[in-house]
DNA sequence: AACAGTATTACGGTTTTCCGTAAGGCAACG
DNA sequence: CGTTGCCTTACGGAAAACCGTAATACTGTT
């Protein structure tokens, strides 16, 4: 088990919550955080003293406050810690759960694990702590379809047209007759209605006007 | 372009950062200041001077500290610098988003133009100095419906909150549970509906999906 | 040409949204 | 005290979205 963790985390209620499971699971040393520049400087300095820290388990979100951060998000940080530190194990714990975030996670920054803050977000990350332990990997339930269907997580210039369209207020009806009148296909009604499916799933929107606040948060439209 | 601009407020990184936006337009002289009195003080200095300031960059809050003010906020010293200088541009770059705050500083100090902090608030910021530059007047986005209409389409936290858990995925019908269990009113389903079908007449937004793009390039949620 | 695999379309049923109407509650006012 | 106007809630029907299933069309391969 590891000896020496590091918690970042801006809410104070939940930062001691994994405080206490840490404890419970044996861990001995026990740095807290709550900005992310202090996680980095901790985890940096803690390595000059040849003491390093094991694990760091981060949140993906920090409000903003006075305090100017040079890591302004979660995200931030743990690509920072990644490409310095590779050897050092990184647990996100977040609400965060769509999936496209976490995909990027794990490809681009390498994280260890990945856990939703949910109603059952301690019993998962107990999993994973123990999971990265022994040099594995954890992924939450709930994203758990991240990686799953690797088959078409691409989107296309179609779809983009399709969350375009729904965004200027257009029905799916409407749609499809336009895609007719224009010769784009597929125009039927069931496939857009299959075709806005499938980037539901991808998503993890719950529905069309999910969907669409997701992808202009995402920058796609 | 300006030659001679003075900066108000309070945080030093956000006034370094309108700093260098100024050289980079090309302003020769820029002067910076963490206090209303400040400001005022220089700007009077310089008429007397005769090399008087063409325009005032300033923020709204200022945070108070051992130092006495005779002008405690930003809309007090707009008030005072407008009617001792009516020459002098002045633009409020701040984070409020209040539409009455925003008429106000308009109507009642005749300020050029009103940019707030955001994502792309330095962006709002040049077009607006550009803008006044050429005795414009510019509205940032956010706060652009101040004007809009005369009729009473004030949005209220309400409406955001409704917008933002629209965007979030949850049906009408959910959210309407949710005000109920935070005796939220009004929460039956019906006064929502109600309520969202008043926000698309004034976004003029066909459906539920346009009308959270709407708002959401408008930067209201 | 026959085949398999995939994409597109069609269709039916359920849920949710949209929209008009109307009843009930509440406060201001004469 | 009743009236008026406004806000909240209830209800019902039409439209649209959601979801599974199945038929049809198209692709490339042998």
């Amino acid at each position: 088990m590891f000896k020496k963790v590091l918690i970042a985390e801006d809410m104070e209620d939940i930062n001691k919550g994994v405080f206490s499971l840490l404890t419970e699971l044996g861990v001995s040393q026990i740095d807290q955080v709550q900005y992310c520049d202090d996680a980095y400087l901790k985890v940096k300095r803690a390595d000059l003293d040849s003491v390093p820290f094991d694990l760091v388990i981060s949140d993906l979100s920090f409000k903003v406050d006075h305090r100017s951060q040079t890591y302004p998000s979660g995200q931030a940080l743990v690509a920072k810690l990644k490409s310095d530190f590779p050897s050092l194990k990184v647990i996100v714990y977040s609400v965060e759960d769509r999936l496209q975030a976490v995909r990027t996670l794990f490809n681009q920054h390498d994280i260890d694990a990945y856990v939703c803050k949910s109603r059952t977000g301690l019993k998962n990350l107990t999993q994973a702590i123990c999971e990265v332990a022994k040099d594995g990997k954890f992924l939450s339930p709930e994203v758990s379809n991240a990686f799953s269907a690797e088959n078409e997580l691409e989107i296309d210039d179609y779809d983009i047209s399709l969350l375009d369209n729904l965004s200027k207020g257009l029905s799916q009806d409407e749609i499809s007759a336009l895609y007719k009148k224009e010769n784009i296909s597929p125009a039927s009604l069931s496939s857009i209605e299959k075709r806005l499916n499938k980037l539901r799933i991808q998503f993890n929107a719950n529905n069309a006007i999910h969907l669409v606040a997701i992808v202009k948060d995402l920058g796609l439209i």
